[in-house]
DNA sequence: ACACCTGGTGAGAATGATTTTCAAGTCGGG
DNA sequence: CCCGACTTGAAAATCATTCTCACCAGGTGT
């Protein structure tokens, strides 16, 4: 307890091959993907990561704002690394194709309806699914 | 094979005792449930019904569009008997107080977007969660 | 170099929500 | 009263995700 104490900031975070290996793998696809593919994808690119890992790992990036995350619309969670400004996302049923909207208009709509309501530590949530021009040509 | 083949319909669905009591703890409460939660209410009611039942029913509603599911942050699944006009959701994070609300504009924003970049069977969501005023007064 | 301490890993067990299975119950009509 | 279709529910099965815990790795102080 002498003084050295910054307010508990995050963790220093080393940089290990598998923490590498997860972000590369992000890196490489476009498209969202859940925790158990990119295992899965690693593990056949020969460069190996355990599922816990790899769980552990896509929560930390998520919370560092490094990717985004969201749920599918059968409750799975997809993650992928993106823009750091907020936006949103159209993103194909199928084959997870995702493209990144943005939309000022509704940021303020939902701030001020929030706003409105008295509803503190306000967050939101917004995504459209849909099947793109590819999948669609079935 | 004769003939009697109504266009495979959506089948007639018998008023049980059971689904008289889901739909009844439904409109009991103004606010997002989860299946767990019905389950252990009605329990406590005196009118049991069986997990599998209440998510067998819970699922049914939502298809038929006579309750909302949407899921929480932490991806859980949650319902609420809603009006039947399309709407959106200010909900409170801590006790689960619900406020409808539409945003038009927002509706034409999406449909927008989708048409943009030729999504077809387009389908979004969007929450708002928050405090609500009772709950943030600790 | 050496002993250490802290954070990081991973295999497998544990959780928790949701679904499925399947034998038994119910309903409505003939 | 009897049949067949629809329901139910307890228990088992899934599935994604988290936790446990023994073991490993890298940097530090000496």
């Amino acid at each position: 307890m002498t003084s050295t104490e910054p307010p508990a900031e995050s963790a220093p975070l080393r940089p290990t091959r598998q923490r590498r290996a997860v972000s590369e793998a992000l890196a490489a696809c476009d498209d969202f993907r859940s925790a158990q593919e990119i295992h899965e994808l690693l593990g056949r690119r020969g460069d190996p990561v355990g599922l816990a890992t790899v769980y552990r790992t896509l929560q930390r990036l998520a919370d560092a704002g490094e990717v985004d995350m969201l749920r599918t619309e059968d409750g799975e969670a997809v993650y992928r690394r993106c823009s750091g400004s907020h936006h949103h996302h159209l993103v194909c049923r199928s084959c997870g194709a995702t493209v990144e909207v943005e939309g000022p208009a509704v940021e303020r709509w939902t701030r001020a309806i929030a706003d409105r309501h008295g509803f503190a530590d306000v967050s939101h949530t917004l995504e459209i699914f849909g099947t793109c021009p590819t999948c669609a040509e079935s």
